[in-house]
RNA sequence: GUCCCGUUCGUCUAGCCAGGCCUAGGACUCCAGAUUUUCAUUCUGGCAACACGGGUUCAAAUCCCGUACGGGAUACCA
C-alpha cells in the first residue's frame, strides 16, 4: 500500500500547537513508513478564509521544521491543492451522488431548518434537520426553483443502521445512523462543507490514513458512509485525542499563547518545540523524552498514540528548551540568538561582525542561564551596553559593607595594573581566542595571550583580599554588582575578562567612593 | 438532553493489545544534600499514581461488567 498522510489546515487564522501536533503526528507517520506528507488548504469557508493565514501556516509549519512533499509552493501530481479550486470536482461527484439518490437537494431557509430542529426538540426528540426535503418529487423541486430559492445538497443518511468506524487509536467506534442527520454536503451557494470536501481530495489524491484530532470522530463515521455511497474504499482513520488547558478544557488563547509564530518570535529553538509538541499524547520510550525528529520518525507508528487528552505544561517544555539550548554547538547558539539581541539592542551588529570570539564567550558565558534566545538580551546587555541600570539586589550588595567603597577602589587600582584585554569596542587581538569562557566550571581557563586570562585574574584578586584582610567572598558581591549591575550571572573573572580593562575601572570607580 | 470517547505520581508519560519480570519506571515541578565567588549548570537522594466497585484467574495497572468523574460532538465552521 502506498503511505500518503496529509495535513488538511483551514487558513482561518495562525498555525495553533493543537494544529502544529497534528501536523507532526501525520508527517511522522508518513516519513516512518516511507510514505507522502502532503499539504491540503481547505478554504471552503469564503468568509473566513484569508491569505494571510494562510501564510502564517506556511510559516508555522516550516518554522517547526515540517517540509511537505505536495501541496501550496511545492507542487505535485494531486493538485489543486486548495479546495476552493477543485469546485468542479465537487460538483462533478456531488451530480453522481445525485444520481445515485445518496443525495437530496433541499431547499429549506436556515429559518427553516432551525424550525424543524426545535420542533423536533419540544417533542423530546434530537435536534437535528428535520428531513423534511428528503423525498421532494421532481415537481415539487421545480416549484422551489420558480420561487427562486436555491438548493443544498444534503446526504441520504441510512435511518436505522449501526457503523462501525475502525480507530487506529480508539479501536472500533460503533454509532448509530439515528445519530447522525442528513448533513450538507453542498450549500445554497455551491461550496461544498468539509466531510464532503475531504472526502472527494482524501480519494483524488489518494490518503491512505486521515490522522486528525477527535474532534472528528463523528465526522469519520459521516464520512465512511459517504466512502460506502461512492463505493470506495476508506482510508485508515486515526482520531487523537486533543491538547488541553490547565483547566481539563481543550487549549485555547485563554490558557496559553497557541500561536506558533509567537514562540518564534519569543526565541524558542524550533527542535525543542517541535520535540515538546510530540510528547503531548505520545511518549518515545520508557526513559527518554528528549529526541530528535529523525529519531521520533524511527518509532512512530498512528496507534501508538495516547488515548487521553493531554495538559499543555509550559514549564516542562521551558526545561526542554534549556536542554536544546545547551546542547548546541556555541557558533550555532551566536548564530540562533543574534536576531533578538540586535533587535533588542542589547548586543550591537557590528559586535557579532568585528568582535566574532567576545561574543561567543559572552554567549556561552549564558547558555546554561537561558532555556530560550529571547531571554539572552535582557542577561548580556551588561557585556556591551554602558547605562547599566541597578536592580535591587546588586544595589543592596554596593551597601551591605561598610569597607565596599574602598575595595573596589583597591581593585580597580590593581586591575589597572593587570594585564586585562581591552574592552570593546577597541580591538582585543586573540583574548578571547585564547582564553574561552565559561571558566567557572571546575578549571580556570588558561591561555597564552600578552593578556590576563581568568586564573591569573582569581589570583590576583584573592590576593588583594588578603592584603585587604577581606573575606573574598563577601569582597566579590560589590564588584559583581558595580560590574554587572545585578547579583546573578557567570564567574566574576569571566565577567572581567568580557567586560576589559578600561569598563572595569570606569565601573569600579563609579561605585568607588 | 442525546450520542461518542477517555481515566497510571500535581503535569507529560512507560508498562496494558500478547495477565506474573511492577514492593509501577522515566521526565517536569517541588524538597533536601553535594559542588561553588552569585545565579545557573551538573550530580545524589526524597515526596508523589494504577478513579471507584464488582467479576474472571493460582495471579490483574494489564481481561470483562458497572458506577463516578472528565472531555468531545450534536452548524449550509472546520
Amino acid at each position: 500500500m502506498t503511505v500518503r498522510l496529509r495535513f488538511a489546515p483551514s487558513p482561518t487564522g495562525p498555525l495553533h500547537i493543537g494544529g502544529a501536533r497534528t501536523a507532526i503526528y501525520n508527517w511522522a507517520a508518513a516519513r516512518a513508513q516511507g510514505g507522502t506528507f502532503l499539504l491540503r488548504i481547505e478554504d471552503t469557508d469564503r468568509e473566513r478564509s484569508t491569505a494571510a493565514s494562510l501564510q502564517m501556516i506556511l510559516e508555522g509549519l516550516r518554522w517547526v521544521g515540517l517540509r511537505w512533499d505536495e501541496g501550496p509552493e511545492a507542487g505535485g501530481e494531486h493538485g489543486p491543492y486548495f479546495q476552493s479550486e477543485r469546485l468542479d470536482r465537487y460538483a462533478a461527484t456531488a451530480q453522481q451522488l445525485l444520481d445515485a439518490g445518496a443525495a437530496y437537494r433541499c431547499y429549506a431557509t436556515p429559518e427553516e431548518v432551525e424550525e424543524g430542529r426545535r420542533a423536533l426538540q419540544e417533542r423530546g426528540e434530537r435536534p437535528m434537520y428535520d428531513r423534511r426535503h428528503r423525498d421532494l418529487t421532481d415537481a415539487q423541486c421545480a416549484e422551489f426553483e420558480a420561487a427562486g430559492r436555491r438548493a443544498s445538497l444534503r446526504f441520504r443518511m441510512p435511518l436505522d443502521e449501526r457503523v462501525v468506524l475502525p480507530d487506529l487509536c480508539k479501536g472500533d467506534v460503533e454509532v448509530h445512523t439515528a445519530e447522525l442527520d442528513d448533513w450538507v454536503m453542498v450549500r445554497a451557494d455551491g461550496m461544498p462543507t468539509y466531510n464532503f470536501a475531504c472526502v472527494v481530495d482524501d480519494l483524488a489524491m489518494q490518503i491512505s490514513h486521515v490522522v486528525r484530532g477527535e474532534e472528528h470522530l463523528m465526522n469519520g463515521v459521516k464520512q465512511m458512509l459517504l466512502y460506502r455511497a461512492l463505493s470506495a474504499e476508506p482510508p485508515r482513520f486515526g482520531h487523537i485525542p486533543l491538547i488541553l488547558g490547565p483547566s481539563g478544557k481543550k487549549l485555547s488563547k485563554r490558557d496559553a499563547q497557541t500561536n506558533i509564530l509567537d514562540y518564534r518570535d519569543r526565541g524558542f529553538p524550533p527542535e525543542a518545540l517541535f520535540n515538546y509538541i510530540s510528547t503531548l499524547g505520545w511518549g518515545f520510550s520508557g526513559d527518554r523524552d528528549v529526541f530528535s525528529a529523525d529519531e521520533m520518525v524511527e518509532r512512530f507508528t498512528v496507534e501508538g498514540i495516547g488515548k487521553a487528552g493531554a495538559k499543555f505544561d509550559e514549564q516542562k517544555m521551558m526545561a526542554i528548551c534549556g536542554q536544546y539550548v545547551r546542547a548546541t554547538p556555541i557558533d550555532e547558539l551566536v548564530r540562533r540568538v543574534r536576531p533578538f539581541c540586535e533587535a533588542a539592542g542589547a548586543v550591537p551588529a557590528a559586535a557579532f561582525d568585528a568582535h566574532p570570539d567576545l561574543v561567543a564567550n559572552a554567549v556561552a558565558c549564558y547558555q546554561e542561564r537561558i532555556d530560550i534566545y529571547g531571554e539572552l538580551p535582557a542577561k548580556i546587555a551588561w557585556v556591551f551596553t554602558d547605562d547599566l541600570t541597578m536592580d535591587d539586589a546588586a544595589a543592596k550588595n554596593l551597601r551591605k559593607y561598610e569597607a565596599a567603597g574602598a575595595w573596589l577602589a583597591a581593585v580597580a587600582d590593581r586591575l589597572e595594573a593587570a594585564d586585562l584585554p581591552p574592552s570593546y569596542p577597541d580591538d582585543r587581538g586573540d583574548a578571547d581566542r585564547a582564553c574561552r569562557l565559561p571558566s567557572s566550571d571546575g578549571s580556570p581557563a588558561a591561555g597564552s595571550t600578552p593578556f590576563a586570562n581568568t586564573a591569573d585574574l582569581e589570583q590576583v584578586t584573592r590576593q588583594l583580599a588578603d592584603e585587604l584582610g577581606a573575606k573574598f567572598g563577601h569582597l566579590v558581591h560589590p564588584i559583581r554588582a558595580a560590574l554587572t549591575g545585578t547579583n546573578k550571572g557567570p564567574g566574576l573573572f569571566d565577567v572581567m575578562f568580557l567586560l576589559g580593562k578600561q569598563r572595569c575601572l570606569r565601573r569600579l570607580r563609579a561605585h568607588a567612593s
